[in-house]
DNA sequence: GTTCGCAAGATCGTTGACAATCCTGGTGAC
DNA sequence: GTCACCAGGATTGTCAACGATCTTGCGAAC
């Protein structure tokens, strides 16, 4: 229980949380400052970060939160498109009667957040369905790497279920994963989870033809 | 270009390379001697080996090669199913004339290299052809994350080419690659490649049934 | 008015030393 | 003979200071 872990995660929540703009400069000593910790500490948290490709590292001239562009967002979800797809796929294979309960009470839970219009707790209750999954599967290098793919498009997905009509489209799409998951129809898992996140993919890809993030200022 | 960089490469490589055994100890002072760098760099560099999964990091107890274990060196191939039929099927629909030469090429090497017994030099074209068509494909993110974990498994990896019979089974499943890829059949071209990898994961299943990687002692 | 060069300030890069922690081997009690 | 305990050494964790590099703003030359 290092010191050095504590920062590195408050920072890595901290930049999750959108409390460091995308670009904005991540001084070293205006972080060590703030976070009560050594300017050493702060350098190795942000190498660290670095490797996960949340900031960006520039030989003498410091670090910066890496921006993710729409492409390399859609390239990320693409990947996740075929991880998740096996992820579904295993999961399917391997659930038990009390993990299906489980997943069908989150189905339930999405229905309910759509119909009244909670855009927060369905997107809390999309994660955690595919986390769940991603349990189910017992798929370790799965799981890490949708992780890490997911660490970096946070801002962007965070954004997608706010959008107009997305859930209207995304809801059947989270039902028919269940479903598929939950009878151990492994292809039919696959496929759904396929064409749910390659939906995803294609509402990104929407967002700014000019492969710009969409820059409004964050209300928070 | 800093120094950072440069000592986790050479680490990196002499990890590949299997200078270092997996479970051995890496000790901060001695790698410092060994690289003629400072503790602080060699310390940075373990930290960014830990994120790529190549050494294991435990607080206060240093760090040590990772040593990938059967099941796990078979999830990373079955991720690598999934990515790198993605990675085909973009090929597929990328490739130019030019390419298509280039991977023809390649094509008529393992050919060649297999009727002559020539292990080394089709395990090296294997590399290549998975490499070109990464390239082609210009998946930067799918390109990491292949590499990724391509390095984790090298010695799993490297074992496999020398078995007795695999060539014979693995080189249609390269040439089928290649004419999907080459004649813009991006269905078949995914296929194939799914097939050829999920191909691998199964011979990589059957090395050693106890779970433990195969312990003979390197030749080199 | 523009461009170039230079100097000062800001920031990162590296070092060596010290503190904290863990492992090892030995000693003694039972 | 076994176990608990306790040095002492080995190794990692942290720090503050110094050196290197980059950026910025000013002024001079054209």
């Amino acid at each position: 229980m290092s010191d050095l872990d504590d920062i590195r995660d408050r920072l890595r929540a901290a930049i999750l949380r959108g409390t460091y703009a995308p670009r904005q400069r991540l001084i070293e000593t205006e972080l060590a400052e703030e976070y009560r910790a050594s300017r050493f500490l702060v350098r190795n948290a942000l190498i660290q970060l670095a490797s996960d490709g949340l900031v960006e590292l520039q030989p003498n001239r410091g670090a910066r939160v890496r921006e993710i562009s729409v492409p390399e967002a859609v390239e990320i979800t693409e990947i996740r498109q075929a991880v998740e797809g096996l992820v579904a796929r295993r999961a399917a294979e391997l659930i038990t009667d009390e993990e299906i309960a489980e997943l069908q009470a989150i189905g339930e839970g999405l229905a309910e957040a759509v119909s009244q219009g909670e855009l927060l707790r369905y997107s809390d209750l999309n994660a955690t369905l595919h986390s769940r999954i991603r349990d189910i599967a017992q798929h370790a290098t799965a799981t890490r790497i949708i992780e890490q793919l997911n660490a970096q498009l946070v801002r962007h997905q965070f954004q997608l279920s706010l959008l107009p009509g997305r859930p209207a489209v995304s809801l059947p799409e989270h039902l028919a994963i269940i479903d598929a998951v939950c009878s151990h129809d492994a292809d039919g898992a696959e496929r759904a989870m396929r064409t749910h996140v390659g939906g995803v993919a294609g509402t990104i890809s929407t967002l700014d033809p000019q492969g710009r993030p969409v820059d409004q200022e964050p209300a928070w």
